[in-house]
RNA sequence: GGAAGGGUGCCGGAGUGGUUAACGGAACGGUUUGCUAAACCGUGGCCGAGUUUUUCGGCCCGUGGGUUCGAAUCCCACCCCUUCCGCCA
């Protein structure tokens, strides 16, 4: 959620910022005319209330006088008038504001989609062949590691079985980016995976098209997340944590649900888009002078595991049009497919400032005793995506797959046959 | 799923229709002090108005409704926690 005093004291700031992530501005015109006729009302219905207290002591105090009663009696009725009047604003203004998405950092990259993002560095080698490079899934239906035909009789489009090596190297992904953050102190969680309404509305994650890639379960009134980082920011629901606990660090293990309504024919063949999949994700709390450090810090830990799984990527700084909604800088890194001849992204990392800490009051008490909301950030450690990318990188002319050094470690074998 | 009990501030905990949430503890700030401790004083959150470092007002006792001139207190619905029973990986 935005701050509305920074709203209201400047409304062409946000309009100008939101223009870049591509908001309809008009929204916040409206929120700023609604904003204002709530507070009149504001105003009108707290005096009318002081009147109606005034007047309830009265009565306490002179035991009873018809006339007081009289009086508080013909308030009563107009403090229903006004409080209907009320709510109905105060709906509308919360309808606007929740559908207000985070403002980019001024510095971000401007543009309108993913062509306009910003290419921040390429890292290693991309494969040399020689012979024509498969597509992972041939490969991997091959190898029995990935199954989605059998997926999409039992489940549907977009499910995929999980076998063997296939297994063994998720197994080993997530132990890998569990080894890699404990000793920057992340605490590990298994979270839960249904998350009520209310909260997931005050994590910017139901608002407007997000609502549509949710899985809801009508009977429980629930929805299922599309990633632990959607239970992990609740955590500290309602929390004033101590300066001195920043930055507080989880990494969480769950699996992630998404409808990709929206993403029809988009990478419908494979397992690079599903419904259901396991991510590891880093989560952080932060001093707000300190979320821009931090981001930088998850990025490197991102990229540190990259390389020790020696695959090709490039870090690319997304422009204003294509970030996330909570977002006020986001990077992503993308890993080559040498079949595809594309990067493809694998891993967000994303700032969002006070937006979901205010939703979720989560604050600080600063050295000098003041209470401030904390910056959040979410980052991915690892999902399956990089599975079909170790598969076409490391595949060889004969159709098997030899894996880098330091997953060869983790399974106990260096081929894939 | 059934039964019973419960949800009040950072914590404990009183309060069963009449403004101001008793009392105790913790933490923080201040005074005092050679230092520490003690003692004493002060300190909740959200929102609105404004003469915007001082003030006035509203709201907050799990959530949402209702009754009433007036609700932490009475009524209804829901959520959550604890215990017991049932079921269960």
């Amino acid at each position: 959620m935005l701050d509305v005093n920074f709203l209201r004291e400047n409304p062409d700031k946000v309009k100008e910022l939101l223009s870049r992530k591509g908001v309809d501005i008009k929204l916040v015109d409206k929120f700023t005319r609604v904003d204002g006729e709530w507070r009149q009302k504001t105003a009108a219905l707290e005096q009318l209330k002081s009147e109606q207290n005034a007047c309830t002591q009265s009565i306490s105090s002179a035991g009873g006088k018809e006339e007081f009663i009289a009086k508080a009696q013909i308030l009563k009725k107009r403090i229903l008038e006004i409080t209907e009047e009320h709510k109905l604003l105060d709906k509308k203004r919360d309808g606007i504001l929740v559908n207000l998405p985070n403002v980019p950092f001024e510095d971000a990259p401007r543009g309108k989609d993913e062509l306009e993002n910003k290419t921040v560095r390429e890292v290693g080698e991309k494969p040399v062949f020689d012979f024509e490079p498969r597509d992972y899934l041939d490969i991997a239906e091959n190898l029995g590691i990935i199954d989605v035909k059998t997926a999409a009789k039992v489940s549907g489009s977009r499910f995929g079985y999980f076998m063997k090596e296939g297994v063994l190297m998720e197994m080993a992904l997530s132990k890998m980016a569990l080894e890699a953050a404990l000793p920057h102190g992340f605490i590990p969680v298994i979270p839960p995976v249904m998350i009520r309404p209310e909260i997931y509305e005050s994590i910017g994650r139901l608002a407007s098209d997000q609502k549509e890639e949710r899985y809801y379960m009508e009977k429980d009134d629930i929805y299922l997340v599309g990633s632990s980082e959607h239970t992990l920011i609740p955590l500290h629901l309602g929390q004033t944590l101590d300066e001195s606990e920043l930055p507080k660090r989880y990494i969480g293990f769950s699996t992630c649900f998404r409808r990709e309504a929206g993403s029809y024919g988009k990478d419908t063949r494979g397992v690079l888009r599903v419904h259901q999949f396991n991510k590891v994700e880093f989560i952080s709390f932060t001093r707000p002078d300190d979320s821009e450090r931090e981001h930088r810090f998850l990025l490197s830990l991102q990229e540190e595991l990259m390389q020790k799984l020696e695959l090709p990527y490039r870090v690319v700084e997304n422009c204003t049009g294509d970030m996330g909604w909570t977002d006020a800088r986001q990077f992503d890194i993308e890993v080559w497919f040498p079949s595809q001849k594309k990067y493809r992204e694998t891993h967000s990392c994303s700032n969002t400032t006070d937006f979901q800490a205010r939703g979720m009051g989560t604050k600080y008490k600063t050295r000098d005793g003041k209470k401030e909301f904390v910056h959040t950030l979410n980052a991915t450690a690892f999902s399956q995506r990089p599975i079909p990318a170790l598969i076409e990188n490391f595949q060889t002319k004969n159709g098997t797959v030899k894996l880098p050094k330091i997953l060869a470690e983790y399974i106990g074998k260096d081929e894939i046959a």
